[in-house]
This record gives structure tokens, C-alpha cells and sequence, in this order.
DNA sequence: TTGAAAGCGTTACCAT
DNA sequence: ATGGTAACGCTTTCAA
């Protein structure tokens, strides 16, 4: 990004330097004829000057076009940055196509805000490196469900500030807020399971990033990097094995991203199966809503011919048709408590790092319901 | 916020100064028995020293928890933020909770990430003061959506960067994107109309940020902060007068957030009156879905008893029931032309500054149908 | 390939 | 009430 535009180069005979306001504290106090010092108490301890002066260097300030202090000199000074920074999952963009993300940064926006700081979004998708977490002048971060090796937290890490960890990953001595994914993940399971479902298919969060889409082998199951991904698929297969269904005969179906064409695709690849699936656990609501409409599209009834069991419990979830059966999940709440535990390790720097797990709840909707006496064993 | 947490105080005989950090370039490069110079280097121009002492210089970093270069000196001395900053109309938790500010800033995020920067959100909302402009470390500014008068806005051009505004203010030297909300407004009324619509009715944006909710009187018609609100008004105005309808008759509902409550507040309002419209026109989608549902709560059905039309055309919009006749505006798209006209700004700062207006068009759904004809005048 | 020195624009202490 | 002064931590030019 080119500087140039706020600055002015100094007479040619300059020493080469870095690049130069076109006005500064210094000069305004030579205009009034006090000092540097005097023109800083006028804008941050107006009680320290006379109401006179003071207003005489607000106008000179004016006349010389002056922008006010330098907020970077000031937060070097300070040693304060007035903002958080945040790191999430996918590019930027892609978040802000995720309800899940959305009611995240709506609960953690409100309570930054009420305490004047502002959030600093900051890129960090697998493909690009850590310089903007580096460069990123904030005083405390929240990351938000990434890949435990990423590049990324680690940066972060080395920051050493204040950090949250949402979902993911569990960074011991720093404080953390979210579910607990095996069991939830295991009672939506336990749901088709006791509906009578015996022919299970999962639709997955990526179990590595390395752009794979379609079926996951045992292999790639047993290392997801994500723990989300981990546990939910611990949870799922619990139940499974607990009914007496054999894991390797559940295809669990990875995606890239969660989004409805996403789950549109998993959902086709599952139904059109030699022997399809009658009971389908997707990782999110995004996806879930895709395979619904995948078995519309494929002609089969939604729950009548497969149930379909979502994770997160997002808005639309209650108004789609059926409405989907789920597993709830405070999502703005969550946002909340991530801002409150940064709040808090902020102004009290050596004090102990709280894990808050929130209470997830099975919703039973319409999109789930008995597997046909035929289809069970 | 205290900063003492990454700091430490120098020996007590240390004269009073600013926090100050635990280790800095100079530590390492005492330790390493370089110059300080050529530890910034081995960070930001590898290329200039040996692989051998760039080597050292890292390990004895990593050795003594070295958390890389300080990111707000880095920035005062290079004169760049690598940042942008972000005003939306109301609190920041509200724009997460309104699609039209989310796909924004979908858009506008994507343009910016791919050049690395990362988006600083500033909590704008008007009861701030604009401590948090003055202090926002970035390269540019984009204003989403402001109130004329707005202080935040104020202070942004005091400080003087290159800034993008959206919809509002229109700023004369500035780029600008937008749509024209007049004719637009117009179409969308004259539809109404053109169904035999005699008695319309209006919910609106605030015409004034006192705080307002009811019927708005000529007097504050005549004067909305927003030109949103005041185009729009205009254009709603323009087509019923041309039908002959007398504006006095026709009631604006004004109300405080576009949200579906504040909408089913209004429609419940304008539905109850006397003599109550068969036609009512809301300024955003959120307010129309919230007036579809005042109606269905009082039995009414839409469109046979009434007829709704929206503004935004949110992805909600088509998937309601009924489906709503709104006025679509390239939502996304908003976003990223801000982007593309903020790095412009950014890349060529003594450029012109682009007006984009971007196209609008009525899309009929299953919200608006004919007048009865015993409605009709 | 390395180092010395000159800033970047502030703020906070201490003295007057 | 006001000013002198010493940092804050870094980057860059220029000379060696």
C-alpha cells in the first residue's frame, strides 16, 4: 500500500528517511509558540492547560489542517492498541457467508464494543502466511476454530498477548470457550439410532486441509487436524457401535467448506449409493440443509425416505422445510463469552485461564422420523 | 486497558517513561553482538546478511521469547497501517444481525483480503464519541451508511485518509457507491399503484437519530438525516402524488432499527388504523418481512387483504411465505466496488474519485397482488 | 555483509 | 500552567 498521500518528502537535502506527516504536534506548537508538550495536554489532559490557550491551539491546529495525534506514535507511546484482533477459520469473506461465524462476531462485537475497543478482522486462510497476524496492532486475539498446526496460532502465539481460543485449538493457559462435541455429536447419532435407522452416512468437516473432497478413509479419519471434526466423528461412531453398527460400513462423506451446495453435493453422493443411507449426520446446519435438498432433488422424501440430523442449530434451521432436527448450540453466546474471557485476561493480566464449556441440546424437528420397518434389521 | 502484561518496568532508578516491552531488537542484538539493524534486517530483508547469522539472530530470538518486531513501531516508522477501517450505521453487534451490512461486508472483505489487508471495525454507533476514529491505526476509511451530521464521520475527515463512502454522505472529492434510491423508491410505489392501491402506507428508517418510533409528521418528513430515508421517501411520494394520491393521507410509520420486530411493530400500527392501507411500501426487507407477519398475527393475508413490498431483496426475501416483491440492490457487489475504489484510492491517492451508482430493479413476487376492487377508488 | 545514526510522532515525568 | 527531555521500538540510508 503506497503511504504517500498523508506525507510530504522533506527538502531534498534531507537524510533519507521514513516518510513524513505533512503536520505535526511540533509544528502547531511552533505556530502558538509553546511546546510540543503543551499541544499533547490540549488534546489528552485538557484540565492541565487554560481554557484560552487551549482553544488557541485547537484553531492553530485547524488552520494547519492538523489530523490530531498520530494514532501509531500514540499506540507505540501507550503501549495500547485500542483493538482485538481476530482470527477465523476461512478467508474473511467466507465468514461472513457463515451464520454460524456471523452469530459468533455478533455476540463477541457486543461486548468489545461497550468497552470502546474495535475488532481488527484479520486474513488469515490456510494459503496466505502469518504477516498480517504479525503486523496486526492489537492488544489481545480471539481465534476462532482453526486447524491446531496452523501457521497462523502460531504466529498468534508468538505474539504472546491475551488470546481466546474458540472451539479450537484447546492452548493450555489460555482462557477457552466451547462445546463438548463427542457427546453432542454421539446423541444426535443416538437419535437415528433409536428411530430404527441401521444404514447411517455421515457428511464431514475436512479431515485435513489438503483439499480433499469425497470419501474419507479410516486413514484420514483417524487424524482430523480439526478437533471439531474429531470429536464429532468420535461421537457419531460411538453411537453406531454402541447400536451394533459397524463403523466401516458408514461412509462419511468430506467436504471442502460448510455450505448448502456443499452439502447438496455430499448429500447426492450418499443417496444415490447402491444401498443408501436412510439416517444422515451432517456437521452443520449448512450442510444438512444441502442434503435435504439433495433428497428433494433426488425425489425422496425428507423424513419419510431419509432423516436428516444438522449440528449448530442457525436460524434458518427452524424455518426450513421440515424444519431440521439438530444439534442447538449457543452461538452468540459464545461470541459473548469469548469477549468476556478477553475482557477479563486484558485487565487482569497473571489471573487464571477459565474453560467455559456451553451446554449443547438435541432439537427434534420435523427432519428426522422412524425408519420404514423395512429399512431396519 | 492495561498493558502492563506484556511489559515490564525497567530497574526502580529508570526515569518514568512509557510501558516498556520485555525484549526488543536492541536485546537480541546485544546478545547475538550484532547491530540492531541487522536484526531487523534478518527479519525484513533476509537476503542482506548471511544465512548463518540470520540463523543465530532467529534462534537467539526464539531463545529469549522475542515476539518479532514490534507492530506499531513498525508501523509509525514505515507510515503504513496495512489496515482499513469500517463505520456502519449503528452498533457493530447490530450489522451482524442485518443482512444487508453482512453481505456487505462479504464483499467488501473479499477485495481487501486478497491484498492482505486486514478490516478494522470501529464501533461508530452515535453515541460514541469518535475516540475510536481518531485512534484507528489504518490506511483508509470506508463509512457505510452515515447519517449526514454523523461525529465519526467528521472525525474521518479530519483525518485526512483516502476514504470510500456508501450511500452516505455523498462526499464531494471522495469515491462513492450507491444506488438511486429516488427512482427506485418510485418504481416500487407505482407498482402499487398500478394494482389499484389507493390507501398505501410507509414504514421508514429514522428521519432524525432522537430516537423517534410512531407516525412521522410532515415536519420530520421534510428533514431526514439519511438521504436513504429522504430519497426513498421522495420516490414513494413522487408516484402516489402522480396517481393522485394526497401524501397527507398517507402514513409513515418510522422506526428505529430495520429489524422484523421493529416491522411487525409498524405493520401492527398501520394495519389497526381506521381506515388501513391495502398497500404499505418498508425501506428495507427486514421491516417488510416484519409487516408480512403484523398481518398474518391480525388474520390479514398477504397479498389478498394487503400488498407488501420491501427494499434489499435479502436471501430471506425469496424464500418467505409469501415471497417478497422487493426492490433488489446488488448487495455483495456494493462491497466489493467499495474495495476496489478503497485500493484504488489507496494505490493512486491524487486520482479522481469515482462515483459508482449501481442498478436497481423490481422484482415481483407473491407479496403483492390487485387491489380488491370495492379498495379501489 | 555489517553498523552508526537519524529519525517516525508521540506521551509522561519532572521541574519551573 | 507550561516546558525540557527522554524514551517507545523500529527501519533505512549511507558509509565502511
Amino acid at each position: 500500500m503506497n503511504h504517500r498521500d498523508r506525507v510530504r518528502h522533506r527538502a531534498p537535502a534531507e537524510t533519507g528517511g521514513p516518510p513524513t506527516r505533512t503536520v505535526t504536534l511540533d509544528d502547531i506548537a511552533r505556530l502558538v509558540g509553546v511546546s510540543r508538550a503543551t499541544v499533547s495536554n490540549a488534546y489528552n489532559r485538557p484540565d492541565q492547560l487554560s481554557t484560552a490557550l487551549r482553544d488557541r491551539i485547537l484553531g492553530a491546529a485547524r488552520d494547519l489542517g492538523y489530523p490530531g495525534p498520530d494514532p501509531a506514535a500514540r499506540s507505540l507511546r501507550r503501549g495500547v492498541a485500542a483493538s482485538v484482533g481476530v482470527v477465523l477459520t476461512e478467508t474473511l469473506s467466507y465468514a461472513f457467508s457463515d451464520s454460524a461465524a456471523i452469530a459468533f462476531l455478533h455476540g463477541l462485537t457486543r461486548r468489545l464494543e461497550a468497552h470502546g475497543l474495535s475488532v481488527l478482522l484479520i486474513p488469515a486462510s490456510p494459503r496466505r502466511d502469518a504477516a498480517a497476524v504479525r503486523d496486526a496492532i492489537v492488544d489481545g486475539f480471539v481465534v476462532y476454530s482453526m486447524p491446531d498446526d496452523d501457521q497462523h496460532v502460531s504466529a498468534i502465539r508468538r505474539r504472546n498477548l491475551p488470546t481466546v481460543f474458540v472451539d479450537q485449538p484447546r492452548q493450555s493457559g489460555s482462557p477457552f470457550v466451547g462445546v463438548d462435541n463427542l457427546p453432542a455429536a454421539r446423541e444426535a447419532a443416538r437419535h437415528l439410532v433409536d428411530l430404527g435407522h441401521r444404514r447411517l452416512g455421515v457428511v464431514s468437516f475436512p479431515c485435513r486441509s489438503d483439499g480433499h473432497r469425497g470419501l474419507a478413509d479410516e486413514d484420514r479419519q483417524a487424524s482430523p487436524t480439526r478437533a471439531v471434526t474429531r470429536d464429532r466423528l468420535a461421537g457419531y461412531r460411538a453411537a453406531a457401535e454402541a447400536a451394533g453398527i459397524a463403523w466401516i460400513d458408514v461412509p462419511v462423506e468430506e467436504r471442502l467448506r460448510s455450505d448448502a451446495a456443499e452439502g447438496f453435493d455430499a448429500g447426492i453422493a450418499l443417496l444415490t449409493r447402491p444401498d443408501p443411507p436412510t439416517g444422515i449426520l451432517a456437521m452443520s446446519d449448512h450442510l444438512a440443509l444441502g442434503v435435504i435438498d439433495a433428497a428433494d432433488h433426488l425425489g425422496l422424501d425428507v423424513p419419510g425416505d431419509v432423516s436428516v440430523v444438522g449440528f449448530d442449530d442457525i436460524p434458518r434451521a427452524a424455518r426450513w422445510d421440515p424444519p431440521l432436527t439438530t444439534v442447538q448450540q449457543p452461538l452468540t453466546e459464545r461470541g459473548e463469552v469469548a469477549g468476556d474471557l478477553l475482557l477479563e485476561a486484558l485487565q487482569h493480566p497473571g489471573s487464571e485461564a477459565p474453560t467455559r464449556v456451553l451446554p449443547t441440546a438435541l432439537v427434534l424437528r420435523g427432519s428426522t422420523a422412524l425408519a420404514r420397518t423395512s429399512d431396519r434389521r
